[in-house]
DNA sequence: CCAATTATTGACCAATTGATCAATAATAAT
DNA sequence: ATTATTATTGATCAATTGGTCAATAATTGG
C-alpha cells in the first residue's frame, strides 16, 4: 500500500447517514455531503462512486444500528415481550437526541423515492422485512416464554407490529404530543395480549 | 378584462397535484410541471407565483379530493362505522387506479419536507388534523347510532384510527400485498368494537 | 376600429446539481 | 533515497434548477 486514507470510513458513512435521514435523499446535495463529511470531491468519489452507493450504505449502516438497538434492549429484558415493547417505545419516543427525525429513515425513503431510484427502494423494503421478521422471531420467543397466545400467528402479528411503528412514528411526527402517542402505544400492547 | 386565460385552472392543480403526489416536491422541477399543464414559464409563474404556491394549492385540493371521497361513501353508507370502513378500504386499498402512490400525499410531504419549507409542512399538519376531525364526528355519530361504544373518546379513536390508516398506507407501500392488508384492517375493526 | 389591458411566448439568467480529472502530496516497499 | 502506488486537492464540466422579462398576441370595452 502506498498512501493511506486519512479519514474513518464509518464514521464518514455515519455522518452521511444522518444528513439523509434528516433531510432525505433529493433535498441532500453532494455538496451538503462533502461538507459534513469533510471531503472534497475527488476523494469523495474514489470512496464511494456516487451519491446513490453512498446512501445504500447509510441505508444498511441505518438498519445494523436498528438491529443493534434491538440487540442491547435485549440485554436490558429478560423477557422476549418486554424487549417487544421497549424496542417500539425507544425509537417511537424515546431517542430524540440522537435521532435527527421523528420517522425511521428507511420509511422516508419508501415514501420519497419511486421507481427511478429502484435499487435503494427495494433495499428499503428489504431491510424493513428484516426487522419484521425479527420481530416475528422474538414473538415465537414470547410464546415459548407464555407471555404471547400460541393459538396466534407470529408472523402475521409481526407485520401488525409494523404497521404500529410506522403509524404511530408518522403520527408522531405529525402531532408532536408524545403523551397520545404513549397510550395509543400502551393500549396496542393490551389489544396483543387477547 | 382584456384577455383571459386559455387553460382551466382547476384543471392546472389538478395536474400538478398528480405530479406533486407521484414524485414528490423536491423531485418534481418546474419544468417537469410545465410540461404536465402545458403552460410556458411566463405564465405559469404569473399563475402561481412558485412552486411553493403551486405544491400548496395542491396540498388544499388534495384534502377536498379526499374530503369529497369521504362524503361519497356517506351518500352509499347508512351507518357512521359504515363510512369510516369504506372510507379507509377505499384509501388503502381500492383507489390504485386514480391513486399515484399508495401513500397518501400529506404524508409523504410530511415525511420529505424539513423546517426548511415550514409553511408546506404546517399545511400538511393542519389538513391531515382536519381528517382526524372529521373522523371524530363520524365516531360521535356512531355512537348515536349505537355502533360505537358511548365509554370510547372520539377524538382519541380518532387518533387510532389516523394511525391505523398512516401505518396501512405505508405498509402497502412496502409488501404491496392487499390480501395481508384486508385481513389487518379486519382485525382492527373487530379491535374497535370492544 | 382603436386603445387599454391582460395573457402567452421563449429566450435568458444566476445558482446549484452530480460528477470528472489533471496536478500534487503523501506513504510504503525496495 | 528512489520508485511505485495511492490519496488529496480544487478547478472545472455539462446539465438542471427555480425564476425573470421584454416582446408579442389576443381579447374586451368604448
Amino acid at each position: 500500500m502506498a498512501n493511506v486514507a486519512k479519514y474513518d470510513r464509518d464514521e464518514v458513512i455515519h455522518k452521511a447517514m444522518m444528513l439523509f435521514w434528516e433531510k432525505g435523499f433529493n433535498a441532500t446535495s453532494t455538496r451538503d455531503l462533502q461538507d459534513a463529511v469533510n471531503l472534497r470531491p475527488g476523494s469523495f468519489y474514489a470512496a464511494f462512486g456516487s451519491k446513490e452507493a453512498l446512501f445504500s450504505e447509510a441505508l444498511k449502516l441505518y438498519a445494523s444500528e436498528s438491529h443493534d438497538y434491538l440487540l442491547n434492549m435485549s440485554a436490558e429484558n429478560d423477557s422476549a415481550m418486554g424487549v417487544i415493547r421497549a424496542f417500539m417505545q425507544g425509537i417511537i419516543l424515546g431517542r430524540k437526541k440522537v435521532a435527527p427525525s421523528e420517522m425511521c429513515m428507511l420509511v422516508k425513503t419508501i415514501a420519497e423515492l419511486t421507481d427511478e431510484h429502484s435499487v435503494l427502494l427495494e433495499q428499503s423494503r428489504e431491510l424493513l422485512k428484516n426487522t419484521e421478521r425479527q420481530l416475528a422471531q422474538l414473538l415465537e420467543k414470547a410464546q415459548q416464554e407464555g407471555e404471547f397466545s400460541k393459538h396466534k400467528s407470529c408472523s402475521h402479528t409481526a407485520s401488525y407490529l409494523m404497521v404500529q411503528i410506522m403509524g404511530l412514528r408518522t403520527y408522531m411526527r405529525n402531532s408532536q404530543s408524545p403523551k397520545l402517542i404513549e397510550s395509543l402505544l400502551d393500549e396496542m400492547f393490551s389489544n396483543l395480549q387477547h
